[in-house]
This record gives structure tokens, C-alpha cells and sequence, in this order.
DNA sequence: GCAAGGATATCG
DNA sequence: GATATCCTTGCA
């Protein structure tokens, strides 16, 4: 898939979207010239919410403050806070007006690994009230013997170690000029399975939501989530 | 197994 | 304004 079929990819319906965007890249840049800064990864599990009707979508309370980015163009960042500590990327889909979104839910690090564990570090840093110089000690022991499929194997792992937060909202993910952004995959990379399977923590949705087969994952891909 | 933290939505 | 809940993670 070339530059320009994201943005085709991107006018394709939801499901379709989720299986497409498997394989493309994650990428944030803020080299200012003098220093090299790029961190990328290959987008490797997401989940999709085709609200206001899916009672598991933010937007299936309609239109709010919070879900309003997700009534935005397609390709534009939806972000948001869960659990009070984990910033979480969702990628807007569907036209203008029809909230839905595919959450970013694991990356295969590719460039950039030393940044990636460097800003898994300051999130806990800085995510966490005051915590001890012992327990950043101990967690920063830990991050060092982390495997690097293992730095971004989860949504809130992505959010950390992209360094994403509430301001990257409304971002168009499209443009390779912002500093976080989407690019396709080589044309000459391998095919790879996907695998589906129901979504994650949406208990609270109810049937028939909870077993939707939503979450697309590329098969065997040890970066995945568990 | 469970506590951590804060934004969000919904109630009074 | 008060409260229940949450698209999770890491450690006991």
C-alpha cells in the first residue's frame, strides 16, 4: 500500500478500515534538524467502535465533549484518559458525522527503541503521584529487561511510549508533515493472517456488543496484547 | 488477585 | 456538587 492509498483506505467502511490499517506504520518524528528523534512501529492490533448504536463506543452516550472528535474527518486522533493514567490513540473513521473509530492497541517497535523505552520511563515518571525513587528504580530495572516487542503490547503501553496525550486530539494522522502521524507499510512486506476475536474490557456493554468480533489482530505477531 | 488516578457522564 | 464508572497496567 502506497502514501497515497491511506488516504483511500481511510474512505473505506470501519471493519475494513481496521483490517487495512494492520501492517501500517505509527510513527512520531520531532527531529528539529540538528537531532535525530523518529520513533516507528507497525500498528499490529485495533479494535473498532461503530457507535452512537455499539453501546461499547464513548460515542454511544451521542455527541459530548468528550466524543465530539469522533464525529470528526476520518484519519484525525481521538484520544483519551482511562483509568486516570493511560492516554489511549483511536483513530477517527467513517464520514463526517458517523462516530466511529479504530483503537490503536498494540505496536511492533521498528525505530526508535531507545526512545520508545526512554518515554515509557518519564510516563511513569510523571503519570504516577509522586512515586518513590525506589519504585522508579525498580521500574526502570524492569523497562531495561523488557523485550522490545514488548514496549508497546497494549493501548495505554502505545499512549506512553509515543509520548501521546489529550493535546494530540483533532491531529490529522494523515499528513506526514505533524509530528505523529500514519504511513503504509513497504510494498515489499511480507502478507500476514489476521486473526478477530471479541473486544476488550467492554463488559459493561452487554450483549450482543461484548462478543462483536471487533478486535483484529495481525496472527502470531508476539507484540500483540494478551 | 487488586489498587492506582482523573476525566466523564449522570444523577440529585 | 456528588458519585459510579471506566476501550488498563503492574505489582502484591
Amino acid at each position: 500500500m502506497t502514501a497515497a492509498d491511506l488516504g483511500v483506505l481511510f474512505n473505506r467502511p470501519t471493519l475494513a478500515v481496521a483490517r487495512g490499517l494492520l501492517g501500517s506504520r505509527l510513527v512520531r518524528d520531532d527531529a528539529d534538524g540538528r537531532r535525530q528523534a523518529r520513533r516507528a512501529g507497525r500498528i499490529v492490533e485495533v479494535e473498532a467502535y461503530l457507535g452512537p448504536a455499539d453501546r461499547a463506543s464513548h460515542a454511544r452516550f451521542g455527541e459530548t465533549p468528550r466524543s465530539r472528535p469522533m464525529y470528526g474527518q476520518a484519519g484525525r486522533a481521538y484520544v483519551y484518559l482511562v483509568y486516570g493514567m493511560h492516554y489511549c490513540l483511536n483513530v477517527v473513521t467513517g464520514p463526517a458525522g458517523v462516530p466511529h473509530a479504530l483503537l490503536i492497541r498494540a505496536v511492533q517497535p521498528l525505530e526508535g527503541v531507545e526512545r520508545l523505552r526512554a518515554a515509557r520511563f518519564k510516563a511513569e515518571q510523571t503519570s504516577r503521584r509522586s512515586p518513590s525513587p525506589e519504585d522508579l528504580e525498580r521500574f526502570r530495572a524492569r523497562l531495561q529487561r523488557t523485550p522490545v516487542d514488548r514496549l508497546a503490547a497494549g493501548p495505554g503501553l502505545v499512549g506512553a511510549a509515543f509520548s501521546l496525550d489529550l493535546e494530540l486530539i483533532g491531529t490529522d494522522l494523515l499528513d506526514r508533515g505533524n509530528p505523529v502521524h500514519l504511513e503504509p507499510a513497504p510494498p515489499d512486506e511480507p502478507a500476514f493472517a489476521i486473526v478477530t476475536s471479541a473486544r476488550v474490557g467492554i463488559a459493561y456493554a452487554g450483549a450482543p456488543w461484548t462478543t462483536r468480533p471487533w478486535r483484529f489482530a495481525i496472527a502470531g505477531n508476539p507484540s500483540v496484547s494478551r
